[in-house]
DNA sequence: TAAATAGTGTCTTTAAGACATTATTCC
DNA sequence: GGAATAATGTCTTAAAGACACTATTTA
């Protein structure tokens, strides 16, 4: 019987048909009071000219996960890391991509556009759509359309229990921009209250010290605490 | 310029050196109180006779995607598809196969291990495995233990605020059944009273009309309304 | 001083935790 | 009747909702 290091060295990868694999991102941000998602219009075929969603095949050389993959993809088209990124699914099947069958892990990601707006003017391919207008965009590249319902529908919950929506904002913000965002996500007005009361109770954020000025009352800013994460409660918000 | 009908014509899978896809499920149930997962000995190299997830490549022919191939292997080991079947992540790396950079989308089952115990019988090759013993068992195949340990924080999280655990039991169970399961999981005790409260606000369940035998006191026997599947609540069970 | 926005106080509501009590069954 | 298990009643607690109120700034 063949040992472990003989199979290893007859080993051809290629003996079965192989899946595409790609990497795709959500990243989201908020302009305008709007919740926008990064879009590329693909330079290549298949689907060329479509609008699609930032990504694209794994550099086995350079990329020690797929999320290297996605992080390398998003500095690409924004210049800059977003501020959260995390796996959100593996979409796949026989037709979603026109040369075979295919396989693309999908994460989801936030940043503030302040902070990657230059980059992304000079990428003439890129651009921030708000996702209210994604209906009347036709086609979208491959199922990225669905993609980004999911990364939608995750966004929506974890905007329920825990602090998320906060890196859609720039690295200062006060905490009427942090209400926005969040009425922004689940498209209804929140408790003020109840954001204050879940803000300070996380202990993720420190105050500058700094004003910021609206046209009355200053509001205090404040940013995220080096080293925090994340934060679940245990309860929803928006019951 | 190409147009894409030539542009796929022309295309051959193989320009880029492949990524190695496989698919893994962690199928969990309960047997004596104790939480177990099915682990499959390889029949195979790599890594020919370690302990590993139930899971293998995908069929182009067959599968219309992952969740398919990862229904097909769980049906191969276990006879029957299992009860709850969710994506739970991919994982990836150049380092986690020795054939190379490869990837897997992992799945996360629930079943009663009652449902398919004649057929595991058969498969000499398939064992449910407690998964406080997991920890002694070494070497385990790729980095399976990892996965399970995402699982295990899955299944934690998910029974805080779903009654996911019940698809651990068989077709019919009682309220002590459930509780128990649930136990299994958290590892503590809950107030049983919390537990009737959503039990019966879920109304995901109903009364058989028989009655289980334990020794004093019959206790109801119930079963899951046909095509009800999930339900979250917007809160934590277990402070 | 009025309007606008920021931030606080406090009562209500919801759903879980704690645990005592009642119910049923077998011996 | 007593032990064991099943099921319910009910008071307490934690955290969100509602919304009135105070504070600060600019016009």
């Amino acid at each position: 019987m063949q040992n472990e290091a003989d199979y290893l060295r007859d080993y051809r990868a290629g003996d079965f048909p192989a899946v595409l694999v790609t990497v795709d991102s959500v990243l989201f941000t908020l302009i305008d009071e709007k919740l926008c998602v990064l879009m590329v219009q693909r330079a290549n075929h298949p689907q060329l000219g479509y609008w699609g969603l930032p990504g694209g095949f794994i550099d086995q050389r350079t990329d020690a996960s797929t999320q290297d993959t996605a992080l390398r993809k998003l500095v690409e088209k924004c210049g800059v890391k977003p501020a959260w990124l995390e796996q959100l699914a593996t979409f796949s099947g026989r037709d979603r991509d026109p040369r075979g069958w295919s396989l693309t892990t999908a994460y989801f990601a936030l940043i503030g556009w302040q902070t990657c707006q230059p980059h992304i003017r000079d990428v003439s391919d890129a651009r921030w759509i708000p996702v209210e207008e994604l209906a009347h965009i036709d086609p979208i590249a491959f199922d990225h359309r669905e993609i980004i319902a999911v990364a939608r529908e995750r966004l929506e919950q974890k905007t329920l229990y825990s602090m998320v929506p906060v890196y859609c904002l720039g690295e200062e913000f006060t905490l009427t921009e942090l209400q926005g965002v969040i009425e922004a996500i689940l498209q209804k007005p929140i408790q003020r209250k109840s954001l204050v009361r879940r803000f300070e109770s996380s202990e993720m954020f420190e105050e500058t010290g700094k004003m910021a000025v609206t046209g009355a009352r200053q509001a205090k800013v404040y940013r995220r605490k080096a080293g925090v994460d994340g934060l679940n409660f245990s309860r929803n918000l928006g019951g």
